[in-house]
DNA sequence: GGCCGTCTGTGCGCTGGAGCACATATGTGC
DNA sequence: GCACATATGTGCTCCAGCGCACAGACGGCC
């Protein structure tokens, strides 16, 4: 992770980005920008954080890892939403890992800043317990969705999360990571990937994926993907 | 749902045992004893509450249905929590279904008094938070424990922190509802309750399970029972 | 250009759980 | 105590996804 000097960020987060601009223009000062490069650990189960981050143009995944080393990703969150809200909801040790899914930029605050401008009770507040209430949608949406839909679902699923957070229709990510993310083995995202490269939906190059046919996508994600999308759009939209 | 008259609530939700004396008794008056009765649908996908719950024997399941009617839960709720977060975390609508799970008494609180009393930012918001933490790790190892746990280790799971949530050692519940909240064939959960009973860990006969020797079931489980466990002891132990 | 590490594609056999069919057991009401 | 609805037990077949093995294919580096 860098940390800029005399950063001057735009309101690249959405959730910053709804404050009022009295509201914003305190809290600008106490927000620095960093830069987080693919794979980078944010956190680590039960670790402690000494900022929020608030992503830009990162995507910081949500992970658990079990204790024989399979893992599954339960939410990610992007210029949408905060990454370490057990800062503000009172947790102190992270009950997860985060890892940077894509990497970007992104505004941090210290915990400190963050848990008083929280317990001021303003729109930050609101803001910030908004995006909480859809993250549980999506992690709720993620378990249904393990349980109930094939692995090709749930790659549509994950290709469009993902390609809503970014700004390009490139992904850098290998099959390998995204196996590790879904909680399936590397093959079966081979499978389910050579699926989507013959109907013409992505292309697929070690480790670079490019969004060819979005429509394509949807027609083959499971319904997780819209609930979870018509939930993020109807709370902070 | 009946209502009585009168209540005479103890502290029986360990939310609400939380609050300092004075706070509590400012609530107490705005507290309604209630009962649930088994099956009955507390609130509907997307539907508005005009009350939040704190359960004191009762336990209510978060299921999510699928548009083909499969259905999965994501987390329950006893003692240890409250029923309606949406209506303090800002959604207003309900993602997901709740279903009365284990019949018993709830004390229930009109939407518009728990929003002010959440927005004065007092203990009283300070549980509820913590609360909605450890409802996320719940989740969240829900949807872990979907993609990587066998039906046997599932069913453990649930059987265990039911079981920690009613006063007997009695659970009442057919496998066909088990089922549904697994998110698995009925013929499934009753082969994996055989193996236990096979084991002498639990009794089953027509929608009466007993849990004869938990320790047995701690041994099968898998780790997402301890797991959240100790992130519920943790927060709100 | 050649080497080597990383990434992707493919082909097995195996297994858990799905879907379906049906046999049996246990309440409950008449 | 009989009938019937409900709950549980069991035995198939089928298939998605796992685990494993290995064959390309690409890319960077010397």
């Amino acid at each position: 992770m860098s940390v800029s000097i005399n950063p001057v960020p735009p309101r690249g987060n959405r959730l910053l980005g709804k404050l009022p601009d009295e509201e914003y223009e305190r809290l600008l000062p106490k927000l620095q920008e960093v830069s987080f490069s693919l794979g980078e650990v944010v956190y680590e189960f039960g670790g402690h954080l000494d900022y929020v981050f608030f992503p830009t143009t990162a995507i910081v995944s949500l992970l658990y890892t079990m204790e024989n080393g399979t893992s599954a990703e339960m939410g990610l969150t992007g210029n949408d939403g905060v990454v370490g809200i057990a800062l503000f909801m009172g947790g102190g040790t992270m009950p997860n890992r985060a890892v940077v899914q894509s990497a970007g930029r992104a505004l941090r605050m210290k915990a400190k800043v963050l848990q008083d401008e929280f317990a001021m009770g303003g729109k930050f507040q609101h803001w910030l317990l908004r995006y909480t209430q859809a993250l549980i949608t999506q992690i709720s949406q993620t378990a249904v969705c393990n349980r109930l839909h094939s692995v090709e679902e749930q790659l549509c699923r994950w290709l469009l999360l993902s390609h809503d957070r970014v700004p390009s229709d490139e992904l850098i990510m290998t099959q390998e990571l995204i196996a590790d993310m879904l909680g399936v083995r590397r093959e079966g995202v081979t499978v389910a990937a050579g699926r989507l490269q013959d109907v013409g939906a992505i292309s697929y190059v070690r480790g670079h994926i490019k969004i060819l046919d979005r429509q394509k996508l949807e027609e083959t994600v499971c319904e997780c993907y819209r609930v979870v999308k018509n939930e993020f759009d109807r709370l902070l939209g």
